[in-house]
DNA sequence: CCTACCGATCGGTAGG
DNA sequence: CCTACCGATCGGTAGG
């Protein structure tokens, strides 16, 4: 039988260093062994936004963090729980971030400017491969991965919406806060297939001038 | 040496039923060639669709339309002209379709509506996988297959760009017109992600709701 | 367009 | 985490 890191077939939040007797600290070698995984979840969203899930192979993923072809199934048990890792990680990052602009308790337009930005560095900020992953790999995941992550996914979907309520509320929003997410996020995201760093425009720049398309200035000022 | 389909190898337009003796009437053969290989375009359209095209074998495409694994190479020298071939017919389609919104010389709102619900019909119209391949398989596109089909989608832009132009010196849109394009482009692409039909909305309602928030009404009435 | 096949590569595993 | 490997599958081709 191959030693196997303990956490490589177990759901994820069930056993990783927690079953542990609590008055032991965590071993330096299981710290080392998060650190590995961490490598390799990086690594493959690199490499899955790069080239697609099914383009990446996992001697890709393995080589990108010195390791042997099959080192990488110690911390995974398929290919395919490297992809769950990578869109949790992105949902777990924007969710975060999400949550942290509504805390701020903006007014409806500035808070939306907030998210819009927010999202926008999600998808083009340094070291932030996960989300462009899930969009253009979803239909590489196995329907019961996909059921979980859509768990996650509508969390997401929760916050934006209560932030257009606001807007829609206020008289702000042309359209209802449901539809308008969708269109909204649609645009934000494809900006993944056109947008590159260091060129005319910068993040918050794009930010603006979308927040201006979908809610006028003039109406907002009126209110 | 294999026998192989004289357009096989070459430029596609270069040589399909061209130079035969224009006396001659283009032989039966010819004519069934031109449909199996449109069938093998569309099989293998439906197939990257739904699976990628590093998700597809071309076993999977042979196997759509009743042949054998081998054969799709009579009429394509590789997987990558078939996927080519994908995305050109998807941008034919979409740019006939979008010249003849055009030709009707609409006032601007209701251009922007008709091209909107265009271009969700090439989307999600019958048989219309064309236009989504071309958004979520690009990546697989080697470089200079790349140059020959962005040279395709200018023209696409050009025509959406016209219409955008003539909204903007009426004063109905917000931001400048080639920024309004990606984001509106963007919000109709992300409905291949959401939208199903025979659900609540159909496409006539989404192209609706998509104007009323990028143009709101309050504005256009008021010209 | 079929038959028959090839070399390369893939995800994954036994054993240490 | 490495070594060594396996069975399956892949894109593509020779020859007819």
């Amino acid at each position: 039988m191959p030693a196997r890191h303990p956490s490589a077939k177990a759901p994820a939040t069930a056993t990783r260093g927690v079953r542990r007797a609590p008055s032991l600290p965590a071993p330096l070698a299981e710290a080392d062994d998060l650190n590995r995984r961490g490598d390799i979840v990086r690594a493959a969203a690199r490499l899955f936004r790069e080239k697609g899930f099914e383009g990446t192979t996992v001697r890709d993923i393995a080589g990108a963090v010195g390791m042997q072809s099959g080192s990488p199934f110690y911390h995974f048990g398929s290919k395919v729980e490297m992809l769950v890792a990578v869109m949790e990680e992105g949902l777990r990052q924007g969710l975060e971030t999400t949550r942290a602009v509504l805390a701020r308790e903006l007014p409806p337009r500035e808070c939306l400017r907030a998210l819009v930005e927010a999202h926008l560095r999600t998808i083009h900020g340094p070291g932030s491969d996960f989300i462009p992953v899930l969009l253009y790999d979803w239909r590489s995941l196995p329907e019961p991965e996909q059921r979980r992550i859509v768990a996650w996914r509508d969390r997401y979907d929760v916050a934006w919406q209560s932030a257009l309520e606001a807007l829609r509320a206020d008289g702000l929003l042309a359209v209802e806060p449901k539809l308008a997410r969708l269109f909204i996020l649609g645009a934000i995201n494809f900006t993944a297939l056109w947008y590159r760093r260091g060129g005319a425009l910068s993040l918050a720049e794009v930010a603006e001038a979308a927040v201006d398309l979908f809610v006028p200035q003039r109406a907002a000022a009126a209110r």
